[in-house]
RNA sequence: GACCCCAUCGUCUAGUCUGGCCUAGGACACAGGGUUUUCAUCCCUGCAACAGGGGUUCGAAUCCCCUUGGGGUCGCCA
């Protein structure tokens, strides 16, 4: 574990007291590429040393969600619960040698341990900022050891880096002050020095920074919306970091191929999902249609409660029709719906639009009838059928079109009316048609 | 408040390090047009930015300073 013959290691040390949010997936994300990039070796370490809001669930969320977004990691996962005695032996080292000194506060069962930051003033060369000067004489001495008996995060973080032989630490801007703390305990504990690489924060739209107050900021909340997670992981390489070219649509490996840290923008951004809706839409569209209907098939279901049989020869139909259309795996429910339920409701909008013209009603009565003597019901003889009619009747074929539409599915927008008729057959087309005249007569119009 | 970070279209960004090729490029969104029976896809066009002020320089989005604005941190949380 503590072998570094120049090799890149790097790590991702979140702390399980919630789920993995779209900043810490995205610092994920960072660390993983770039350990990639350079043949490196990426470890994961969970920074558990504050007992009352840590939890094994959150350990398991966070790792399933960097799973689900197809990121992996070669050593670990380490706990820093179970090294307590690693940091109290370096903890002692600096007492034994004057760096620290016991609190003589009494909190708890232990005395805390207290480091005497030197007062000096402290330069950090970053990758992305550059150089950063801190006067360490405005600052207090830093307490290393709680009185709980559990390390603190920089101390613990500082000692770890140090035994795992991580050369860059590539993590939040938030943690920028952080660092003129943490170099000295590497001095003190005569331990290198690492590289520093402070990402930019990911602000809401509110310029904030992004939290609950914003929605879903969970990696699961959005593999729940229906994001694929190549589309997500797209997104996120893309806030903040740029491969220097026009190129937005890249794989994994496209990203691993174009990474390097000096890519990484120096200022905050701001999360903008339609941007994220778009590149996912477009990863949905790419799919192959038995990945697209196997993931899309569970929120169909959830959606229709259940009802849906996957092994249909129409489902399918309407799910190729419906593929690229969804932006969101979530939305299959609304945009399919009028398929599966025939006590659909009417959009308001395409009633005044469609439906409440004159002569509608005798419209749909005439294409029912039309219909009706369709023998093989296709999307080729219903389209012939009604080029016959609107001929025949010296209209244009958006006369026919439209309320046809609305009659069958309550909307006005979709795919093809040929397309549509065919998916629900001729005898609920016809039914439906009916419907809408009987719907139209309570409205009281003729 | 103190300390630190940052500042290009509404948003993500290229360009900044190594001043001139920038009448500032791409993408999302938006608007218009083409294709389509409608929607989506696809194609074309348009809209839209160097925060402000001083320098340095023959020349600044690019370098320096100030102002303003935004963000972060100031825990025996991480």
């Amino acid at each position: 574990m503590q072998v570094n013959d120049g090799k890149v290691r790097v790590r991702f040390a979140p702390s399980p007291t919630g789920y993995l949010h779209i900043g810490g997936a995205r610092t994920a994300l960072f660390n993983w590429l770039f350990a990639r990039k350079n043949n490196g070796t990426m470890i994961l370490r969970i920074e558990d040393t504050d007992r009352e809001r840590s939890t094994m669930e959150d350990v398991d969320r966070i790792i399933e969600s960097l799973h689900w977004l197809g990121l992996n990691w070669d050593e670990g996962p380490f706990f820093q619960s179970e090294r307590k005695d690693i940091y109290r032996q370096y903890a002692q080292k600096l007492l034994d040698h004057d760096l620290a000194y016991y609190s003589d506060e009494e909190r708890g069962e232990h005395k805390a341990i207290i480091f005497k930051i030197p007062h000096e003033k402290v330069v950090v060369d970053d990758c992305i900022h550059g150089k950063m000067e801190f006067d360490n004489s405005l600052i207090k001495d830093l307490v290393i050891f709680k009185s709980d008996g559990f390390p603190t995060y920089n101390f613990a973080c500082v000692v770890d880096d140090a035994l795992m032989g991580i050369t860059h630490i590539i993590r939040g801007d938030d943690h920028i002050s952080n660092t003129p703390k943490q170099i000295p305990l590497y001095d003190a504990l005569g331990f290198p020095v690492p590289k520093f690489a402070h990402v930019p924060l990911i602000l809401g739209k509110d310029k904030k920074r992004l939290s609950k107050r914003h929605g879903a900021t969970s990696v699961q909340a959005y593999e729940q919306e229906g994001y694929l997670p190549q589309a997500l992981v797209n997104f996120l390489a893309l806030l903040g970091w740029s491969p220097g070219d026009d190129r937005e649509i890249m794989s994994l490996d496209d990203l691993i191929g174009a990474f390097k840290l000096e890519g990484i923008s120096s200022s905050n951004s701001v999360f903008d999902d339609e941007k994220l809706k778009w590149m996912n839409g477009n990863y949905i569209a790419q799919l192959p249609f038995e990945k697209y209907k196997e993931q899309v098939m569970p929120y169909l279901n959830c959606a229709m409660n259940g009802s849906i049989n996957a092994s249909c020869e129409t489902v399918d139909y309407i799910l190729r029709l419906m593929q690229s259309r969804t932006r969101l795996l979530s939305d299959i429910g609304e945009l399919t719906g009028y398929f599966f339920n025939d006590e659909f409701e009417y959009d308001a909008k395409a009633v005044e639009k469609r439906l409440l013209k004159p002569g509608v009603i005798e419209l749909l009565q005439n294409i029912a009838q039309t219909l009706e003597k369709i023998e093989d019901f296709t999307e080729h003889s219903t389209e012939q059928a009604l080029r016959d009619f609107v001929e025949k009747n010296q209209i244009s074929g958006g006369a026919v079109i439209h309320p046809t539409r609305v009659a069958l599915t309550g909307v006005m927008t979709g795919p093809g009316l040929f397309e549509i008729m065919f998916a629900l057959g001729k005898e609920k087309t016809i039914a439906r048609l009916k419907r809408t005249v009987d719907f139209i007569q309570t409205l009281g119009v003729s």
